[in-house]
DNA sequence: TACAGTTGTTCATTATATTGAGCGATCAAG
DNA sequence: CTTGATCGCTCAATATAATGAACAACTGTA
């Protein structure tokens, strides 16, 4: 049925018929599509299928891209509850990242969280990072310098010498660290 | 069924959600639906709805503008049949376009042809405007100035001066317009 | 080996989207 | 007032998507 998401797919739909001087029915002609069900999706009383919705740009035509891109601008969250970061890959190693968009932005905030015996693998990235311990014990590795830090201490270093995280002990440890540019 | 239309959302969803290390079971569990639409989308063998995707998409989290943004770039056409000119609104009046997507475009190059009483009522936008009478005659109003063109005349106007294009007479009129920046 | 956990896939059932036809309302022409 | 042609909307029938449970294949552990 309709969708309880969010945004307003059916009167973009028909705004975007209107603009084009269209009916319903000269729309589905073109689109290759019966006319009840523009009537339907323009009520949001029909979840139209991706492919439909394509069918039905293609009459105008507009791609998809560009039809969401009409997307109201989601203006920028300042302020994030807890619950409101975003986990970006679940398992023993948890990373919470403050905001969900961060195209065009030049920081990655991240509050992570590694169980005990957590390993992050080694890698690198195109960036700059940096980061503090809070809570338990987190073995930092950059190139050919190994250290073990814990509550207070930090560590800042370019992502793109190779880097690993490993909690060697057997509680649980937290840290922030940040990102420029996002690149995680 | 899956969409016989270009492009693969299927292994597009599977390598976002690889890049993700996510299992399909995984991101279901985020995104609330089930494991087995998934892995039936991932394979072309069904088309999800806009809702759907939606959902799917903010278990990564990514919007659906971005998520159609990554599309491949449609190589820019060069030549176009007669065939391939979009008709941006019918009726008395038809206007053929030279393009699909004018987006980040200059130029917007339009076949015109003006039905006998056709009138396009008054209009303004901010352009420039251009174009030649190719056959029949055209009552071409800016401002307060109104001239009537034949084969071969031409006009240049500020589309901001509100404007208004007739045909008068009692054989159809054809014309080729652009518009710099693209705006009607 | 056996077990428990995961992976992605398939199947029948259920929910939903889509079709094709028909409805009343509106408008212009005869 | 008719007639014909639109408009958008609704309804029953059909096609399709989505669910929940089961499957074989593969993993690591005992």
């Amino acid at each position: 049925m309709a969708e309880g998401n969010g945004f307003d797919l059916g009167s973009r739909l028909k705004t975007l018929r209107e603009a084009h001087n269209l009916s319903q029915r000269e729309l589905a002609k073109r689109a290759g599509v019966s006319n009840a069900i523009i009537s339907m999706i323009e009520q949001n009383r029909s979840s139209p299928s991706v492919g439909m919705l394509k069918k039905l740009l293609d009459g105008f035509p507009l791609s998809l891209a560009e039809f969401f891109a009409l997307e109201v601008p989601p203006k920028p969250q300042i302020y994030f509850a807890a619950r409101e970061l975003v986990e970006l890959a679940g398992g023993s190693i948890s990373y919470r990242q403050v905001g969900r968009d961060l195209a065009g932005r030049a920081l990655q905030m991240l509050h992570e969280r590694y169980a005990p015996g957590a390993d992050t693998g080694e890698l690198s990235h195109n960036a700059e990072e940096c980061g503090i311990i809070l809570r338990g014990r987190l073995e930092v590795t950059v190139g050919d310098q190994v250290k073990v830090l814990g509550p207070g201490e930090a560590y800042y270093f370019d992502s793109r010498t190779t880097h690993r995280f490993r909690n060697l002990g057997d509680e649980e440890c937290e840290a922030v660290s940040a990102n420029s540019p996002p690149s995680f």
